[in-house]
DNA sequence: GCATTCTGTGACGGTTCGGTGACAGAGGTC
DNA sequence: GACCTCTGTCACCGAACCGTCACAGAATGC
């Protein structure tokens, strides 16, 4: 099955040591775990992979939580994902400015794993609510993951497996631009390398297929950056 | 005994010696029975083994159990199965607010195994009446489980012992797509080794089986993901 | 305008996947 | 024992699918 049934979950420290922790933690937990160590990296990682849920931080170098926060809600993507900030005041204020920034969920030191975990699966779950089997619906298109069907304005389409399987990614996020990388990431799975070019073939096929019966171009091709559906 | 008869029942309760009680005393009365310990791990089971009965425990850890209920309920195939759920409070506003959330019946601890049997019984008699002898109907194929007969279109047909076993699945949920593996699982058991091929060997006997009086083939071949009846 | 970068797409070789006939073994019946 | 049915595995073939490339055309930058 393919990747992108395994919710990603964005770590942000500057410490390698609590990244290293968080990782192996969440790791176990079944999650994919992406870092990174300062704001400008995670708003990288976040434009490219899309995350479910991101652990942020409140004492960044440079630029504080706070900042990256309010950010990762402005920017594209960021706002689809639930924020947990992570800090070692449980002062009251803090928690207060961090939820007013746009946190999701607030978090202080010290917590036991199985609370971590626990709200990052709360939040998880609010964020992206129970994908697994649940009909997609963009527009005219219509995907059933377990029937395996793709229909658009009522007529069904024939997919190949991997055209099937890139049309879910993008519909899960409707509006959003899918990196080549991170198409191949999540449709191919991390390990395996194929060409970026791939992507544009594949897209190309899937185009076909969503036109075989009239109708617009629902894929928009978005220069220098990637593929979204509309 | 044929497997896909047998109903199958999903217990979700964090404490292991809560469901291997729950699995030895549902298994001695002749259920199939899957566990899970949280929620997440019970929409997976859900989804890839259509469960006729839900054994909920209402204290989970993290997620609530209503919050699970919840979720079982809007997953396509986890709206089939009934959900019982179990609690430790016999509080009346409980009661109120699992079944509100969709649970068809609930049982409070402590409860006699015959309780809990007869709880499970009844759920299953609504849920599942094939079991009480009905036939299963799909188009014009028909599957009568205690005469063990199946008829297209008027006319019976002859079908082996694992044959039939496929076809009662493949009709159990028609439009499904079920992996190799997940027929393994249900026409076979979980603990038989054969190899997956075996299942497309015994898929092309039954489809010759569903034609041999003409017919279109109502057996539809996913690439890449497996069969499912339409 | 021109040069450059990026994207769409047809073609193609290679691979994987699924259908099926053949076969040997197990088990049951007479 | 001699049949018969059913089962799981294998080998083979054809079809579907995949990844890459080359080239043309579009978009962008200067």
């Amino acid at each position: 099955m393919s990747r992108s049934d395994t919710p990603l979950v964005l770590v942000v420290d500057d410490e390698p040591a609590q990244r290293a922790l968080l990782s192996y933690n969440l790791e176990a937990a079944g999650f994919r775990v992406a870092t990174a160590s300062d704001g400008e990296e995670a708003l990288l990682v976040v434009s490219e992979e899309a995350p479910d849920v991101i652990l942020l931080d409140w004492m960044l170098p440079r630029v504080s939580g706070i900042e990256v926060c309010r950010q990762l809600k402005a920017q594209r993507g960021g706002a689809d994902a639930a924020i947990i900030m992570v800090s070692a005041r449980s002062d009251e204020s803090d928690r207060v400015r961090g939820l007013e920034t746009g946190a999701d969920d607030y978090i202080t030191k010290p917590y036991s794993v199985n609370e971590l975990l626990a709200r990052v699966r709360a939040n998880l779950r609010r964020v992206r609510p129970a994908r697994a089997g649940q009909v997609l619906d963009v527009g005219d298109l219509t995907l059933d993951p377990e029937a395996h069907r793709v229909h658009r304005s009522g007529a069904e389409l024939h997919l190949g497996p991997t055209e099937f399987r890139l049309l879910s990614a993008l519909m899960e996020k409707p509006g959003r631009v899918w990196t080549r990388e991170a198409l191949l990431d999540r449709v191919w799975g991390r390990d395996i390398y194929v060409d970026t070019r791939t992507v544009d073939v594949h897209i190309g096929r899937l185009r076909k297929a969503l036109m075989a019966q009239g109708g617009d171009d629902p894929i928009r091709t978005v220069r220098g950056a990637g593929y979204s559906l509309d």
